[in-house]
DNA sequence: ACCGTAACTGTCCGATCGGTCAGGACTGAC
DNA sequence: GTCAGTCCTGACCGATCGGACAGTTACGGT
């Protein structure tokens, strides 16, 4: 038994982010996260307030680090601001790649689970975005345009007009592709 | 009372797309589209065999037309093939802004509950990545940015090594934000 | 040795949720 | 009129989950 308070704290958090980015928070229990961290539910509540505030734990660093960059940032401007801002944040993204995980997790496993195998049609999308090509950049900008536009779409209407939103994100995908408009 | 079968599905169709594009999928129970559908929880249960069920239906008219896409694009190579497929994907995830909106409102509900309050950092970022530009070309493209690096980094490791993986998430961002290295 | 306190647990609780079921209401065919 | 079949419902169920609480164990200071 972890009898200091430290080492049950951490070992909770460490079986929460490896679950979470598993099977998602809500497709997380409390149990779940006790069994695997070898204590009682009860255990978890002592030392956290509820779940949530787990989550809450798990996630402030990669908040504090951003919050950091955009400090880190906000003295710049022109080419060296978006430079720093965009190394910074990937190495952030990298940093917490976990905790990220976790937060589509639950899409991941809504997507999957039902009949409609849509993680097929997903490599299909991502081997025509990359021109068939089997190399790194081309299947890492694949990847990036995937995700840009599938997110982008999502976003609120007031960004952007439809016409003008379409126009630029078809733009800004062939720049990520690197393709040179025939 | 609609007394015609088609006429009550369509409606629980409308109500269930509606309300899992604002709370997530998880987020609303059978009673919440039963009564925003003016129905008995039952009557879900009697038009679809279960929760599931009606997600499926929901997503499937977007997983064809994907598959449609594919299958268009599948003879096409090089340029034409990148092109066709870009605008093709766009326009489909505008097409189907409320289904993918759905599911990211899980994420998006968690992300905002917390003490936490990532979307302030969120529009602090944008704007960086935007070179503080308000321009909805520049916008748009932060937006991209943003959404890009945040799903490739949660992508499974085997695409690339993170090194690579780095420096061509970096690249590729700094292209997509049309951005001439210095 | 004693005691206060931190760490931990077993047990119970209320709420919610997805799903079942038997039956009522309506409609069209004959 | 009646009968079959579709549409719809209220009531109920088992399971699960987050959380509360009283009580127990271990430890550190004196």
């Amino acid at each position: 038994m972890a009898r200091s308070a430290s080492a049950m704290r951490g070992q909770i958090l460490e079986s929460a982010l490896r679950l979470f980015a598993v099977h998602g928070f809500r497709g997380t229990s409390l149990q779940d996260i006790a069994s695997d961290a070898g204590c009682s539910k009860a255990s978890l509540l002592y030392h956290f307030a509820g779940k949530e505030k787990i989550l809450t734990e798990l996630l402030t660093p990669a908040r504090d680090a951003l919050a950091t960059l955009l400090d880190r940032v906000a003295g710049l401007e022109g080419g060296r601001l978006v430079e720093e801002t965009v190394v910074g944040y990937v190495d952030l993204t990298l940093r917490f790649r976990r905790e990220i995980r976790l937060l589509f997790e639950d899409i991941a496993e809504m997507s999957c689970h039902q009949d409609l195998n849509v993680m097929e049609l997903a490599d299909g999308l991502l081997d025509a975005l990359a021109g068939r090509s089997q190399r790194a950049p081309s299947r890492v900008a694949a990847w990036m345009v995937l995700g840009a536009v599938f997110i982008t779409s999502a976003t609120d209407d007031e960004v952007a007009p439809d016409e003008v939103l379409r126009a630029e994100m078809i733009r800004s995908a062939l720049r990520t592709l690197d393709h040179t408009p025939s």
